[in-house]
RNA sequence: CGCGGGGUGGAGCAGUCUGGUAGCUCGUUGGGCUCAUAACCCAAAGGUCGCAGGUUCAAAUCCUGUCCCCGCAACCA
């Protein structure tokens, strides 16, 4: 029995879990439970990244400690998990002991075997703070890094790794482990980032304290990357006395994780392992990400039906299989409820339901609700499934499981096609429940055994239940169940109710449509939802908000102001004398008004609407004693009015005849 | 020259690595069937695979150039 040890990445716990998560876990799940059918001897682990700055700061936020923000976003990771079918073996958090020992022994090990790879130094650089890491001199630009994150010129005293050493064994294990990183398109992107050199990377943090402690140096705490990297180890127990596990399942066979931190997954980790003397992990697969619906769709559907509508709703096997089967592997995929919806229809409803039913009820109608008796060891369905079993299989090796559901689909249309062509419902009437018929039924019932026997990783519970229904054992889903002949004859079958009932669609959208209108808060579409960690920007960004957003009616209980607040604001008429883009930018309008007594610069996010043009001469009404701020750095004194529908900005304008400076109240 | 993804019948996509008469799902139209969840089966219409060059007996696929779209990031003060 070989052995697999199967990671996700640790989620970090700044937010709850999004359908990114939720996507990588199911996947790391479809594989763990393949494999494990197939025979391996697999091992499972997922987990939460629970140090580091955001962290730190969004507990701050809420006034309550890093832990106990924590530990209140695990428990949603674990409810959630629980009501995927996520079969995960381990849960590990950074913040547990076991973890830091583990950390802590890495260090021990680095430095045991190659003293000079941690050092105490200076550093200035460019530091990136959503990245938590310094970005080389070359691929600063404008004070930005290569992703377009600040930087900013930094000088820290910390421990540094001495990655430069490893740029050349790094690119040899490339050489030499072609499969390495998957796919193929960031094996290259990560070869031409190492191929430039790396530079020795700052492995410790004095403005943190929310982290592990630097051994021997309270007052450094460990770089959450290798303090978060390390829990694949630390979780087998490495460093905390028990290494039966680490012994048995390290190295990892399938490290899985999103596109973005490919990076750190392909290249510290590796650096850190190789100076410890371990060996390192098989495989690093890099998904892609799910996006948001674009405004299109989602308008279009009443934008609230939400991932965990949807599970609660249609079940999580229905949102499993949509996932899997939307989403080619590897790539980025736009989430949409309409694609859900028509999918769930078309696929689970229309086709795997609907042939189960017409199956079943018509061997219970002439069978007597028992598999029947005679079986056939040569039949069209028996070849199509000798071919398409392995298609399945390969594709399942090869994670495409776009593929390897389309080809249990295809099995499954046979079926429909074969029950048209044989018409067991017109030899029914003919000569009963003859041999010939019982022939035909045992093929249907027995093709839909196996397609949903390849359905089992996908759709774990709902499997179960069909196979249940179909007369076999639900626990019969190993290799040996994919082969033709598993169905017992003169099992019971069980005639009930549609195992994926149909959605009609309009009426369903209509009544979210309908119950959404009161809850727009809490179905407001993420603009995004990369898998972890979030960008912090996020955060910030839902911070400020949108000011102008009023297309909401006024919520009745919205707290009063008194007039003095508002006669603070001071809201006068300005000309336009003088209006540009802010080059580069696409929303940004840069513009010259006069108050009255002066001139000053004025940056909006009209640009999307507006022309300069349109906005010379014109008389628009500002706020004037707002605080400056700088803009893609243009600085901007005063606020722009408009009312805005749908982010469409609509400038407030008045007569001609009023003079700048005039005050609006 | 910020990073990345993509342009293939009405819509959404696969195929591109490993060139060889263009495929899937949805939708549309016509027909069939009645066991089944208004489902299922058959057939048809519909594409010069963004554009231009090049390599080749042969290009959606390889090479060069070019246009466009989207996501991320920086900007809705």
């Amino acid at each position: 029995m070989a052995k697999f040890y199967i990671t996700t990445a640790i989620h970090y716990v700044n937010d709850d879990p999004h359908i990114g998560h939720m996507y990588e876990n199911i996947v790391a799940d479809v594989i763990a439970r393949h494999r494990r059918r197939m025979g391996d001897d697999v091992w499972f682990l997922t987990g939460a990244d629970e140090h580091g700055q955001k962290i730190e700061r969004a507990a701050a936020k809420e006034g309550i400690l890093p832990i106990e923000l924590a530990d209140r976003v695990v428990a949603k990771h674990h409810e959630l998990w629980r009501k995927l079918d996520i079969s995960y073996d381990d849960f590990i958090r950074t913040t547990e002991n076991r973890h830091r020992l583990g950390v802590l022994e890495l260090i021990r090990r680095i430095q045991e075997r190659n003293p000079d790879d941690i050092y105490l130094g200076e550093h200035s650089g460019w530091y990136c703070q959503s990245e938590e890491t310094f970005v080389p001199e070359n691929q600063v630009r404008d004070g930005k890094d290569e992703s377009g994150h600040p930087v900013e010129m930094t000088t820290e005293r910390n421990f540094f790794f001495k990655l430069s050493r490893y740029t050349r064994p790094l690119l040899e294990h490339y050489r030499n482990n072609p499969g390495f990183i998957y796919p193929p398109t960031r094996m290259n992107e990560i070869v031409s980032f190492v191929e430039q050199g790396l530079r020795d990377l700052s492995v410790s943090r004095t403005s943190i304290t929310w982290g592990i402690p630097f051994p021997g140096h309270p007052d450094h705490v460990i770089y959450v990357w290798m303090d978060a990297l390390t829990n694949y180890i630390s979780a087998l127990g490495f460093g905390s006395g028990e290494h039966g596990r680490f012994d048995h399942d390290w190295p990892a066979d399938l490290q899985l994780i999103g596109k973005d931190i490919i990076r750190f997954h392909a290249v510290y980790w590796p650096a850190f392992l190789m100076a410890a003397g371990l060996p390192l992990p098989k495989k690093i697969v890099g998904h892609g990400w799910w996006l948001r619906d674009n405004q299109k769709i989602s308008k279009s559907l009443g934008n609230v039906v939400r991932p965990y509508n949807i599970i609660d709703e249609f079940g999580a096997d229905a949102l499993r299989y949509f996932l899997l089967r939307e989403m080619v592997f590897g790539q980025d995929q736009n989430y949409s409820d309409e694609a859900f919806l028509g999918r769930y229809n078309a696929d689970l409803a229309n086709d795997l339901g609907n042939t189960l039913s017409r199956a079943i009820k018509m061997t219970d109608t002439y069978f007597d609700g028992k598999t029947p008796p005679t079986a056939c060891p040569s039949n069209e369905l028996l070849r199509s499934a000798e071919q398409i079993v392995p298609e399945y299989l390969k594709a399942m090796d090869e994670l495409s499981f776009q593929r390897a559901l389309d080809a249990a689909w295809r099995l499954l249309v046979a079926v429909n096609g074969y029950i048209v062509s044989k018409e067991p419902w017109k030899k029914f009437k003919e000569s009963g429940a003859d041999e010939s018929l019982s022939r035909i039924l045992w093929n249907t019932l027995e093709a839909q055994r196996i397609v949903w026997v390849m359905m089992a990783p996908f759709m774990p519970s709902t499997a179960r239940e069909a196979l249940s229904r179909l007369g076999s054992d639900p626990d019969f889903i190993g290799i040996d169940a994919l082969k033709w002949g598993g169905l017992p004859a003169g099992a019971s079958v069980r005639a009930t109710d549609a195992i994926f009932p149909r959605i009609d669609i309009e009426a369903y959208v209509g009544a979210v449509r309908a119950q959404g209108e009161s809850k727009l808060e809490e179905t407001k579409p993420e603009v995004q939802v990369p898998i972890a960690p979030p960008a912090p920007a996020a955060a910030a960004a839902a911070d400020a908000g949108a000011p102008v957003e009023t297309t909401q009616a006024i919520a009745p209980g919205a707290a009063k102001i008194g007039i003095d607040q508002f006669m603070a604001i001071d809201l006068r008429v300005v000309d336009v004398r003088a209006a540009e883009r802010v080059p580069k930018s696409k929303k940004l309008m840069k513009m010259t008004v006069f108050t009255g007594d002066e001139e000053r610069t004025i940056v909006a996010g009209i640009a999307a609407k507006y022309t300069p043009e349109e906005l010379v001469g014109r008389k628009i009404v500002i706020v004037a004693n707002l605080q400056p701020a700088k803009l893609m750095g243009v600085e901007s004194n005063g606020m722009v009015l408009a009312a805005s529908i749908d982010g469409e900005p609509s400038l407030l304008s008045v007569d001609a005849s009023v003079p700048a400076g005039t005050k609006v109240k």
